[in-house]
DNA sequence: GCCAACGTTGGC
DNA sequence: GCCAACGTTGGC
């Protein structure tokens, strides 16, 4: 079945427009175990993705990805010593992080900002509303999916 | 740049 | 296993 989720990324970092360019991207860096739980033991090809963009000035949805990996893959960043995201204690044959392929989708025709998405009674209950929400993956409800789509005129 | 909220680390 | 200290996230 089909899932849908919100991805989080900084657009200084990594952006929609820049996965619009590469057009697939291996989702790695993360290093929450909550967030990869969820990679490594819920998400599956075809997913459903929000791509959020946050840390910038205007918080928000910009369009849509989807899962592409048929698989989650270790994280090939955690066996580089010179990735910021080494782990020393990962080796091939326990890594420690896992994470999923993304495509692009479709961007928005406008952007979904947070400050929507706090102000639409229909979200309530999206974990991104919450305060001090940090986790950089989030499961999202169909219902929601489907009316951020609309609000972003998709 | 501030700071609240949160996750992780490490001493005990 | 508790919990204080610390580092990070992320909106504002």
């Amino acid at each position: 079945m089909v899932r849908f989720w919100l991805m989080k990324s900084e657009p200084d970092t990594f952006s929609f427009d820049d996965l619009k360019t590469k057009g697939v991207t291996l989702w790695d860096g993360v290093r929450n175990y909550q967030a990869r739980n969820l990679m490594r033991d819920e998400m599956n090809e075809g997913d459903r993705v929000l791509f959020y963009h946050s840390s910038c000035a205007e918080p928000g949805v910009r369009g849509l990805a989807r899962v592409s990996s048929r698989e989650p893959v270790p994280d090939p960043t955690q066996f580089d010593p010179a990735s910021d995201y080494h782990d020393p204690k990962a080796t091939n044959e326990a890594p420690r992080w896992f994470c999923v392929e993304i495509a692009f989708d479709r961007p928005f025709k406008t952007p979904v900002t947070l400050a929507d998405i706090k102000g639409c009674h229909a979200l309530d209950g999206m974990l991104v509303r919450k305060r001090g929400q940090r986790l950089s993956i989030q499961p999202v409800e169909k219902k929601h999916f489907e009316r951020i789509c609309r609000m972003g005129g998709l």
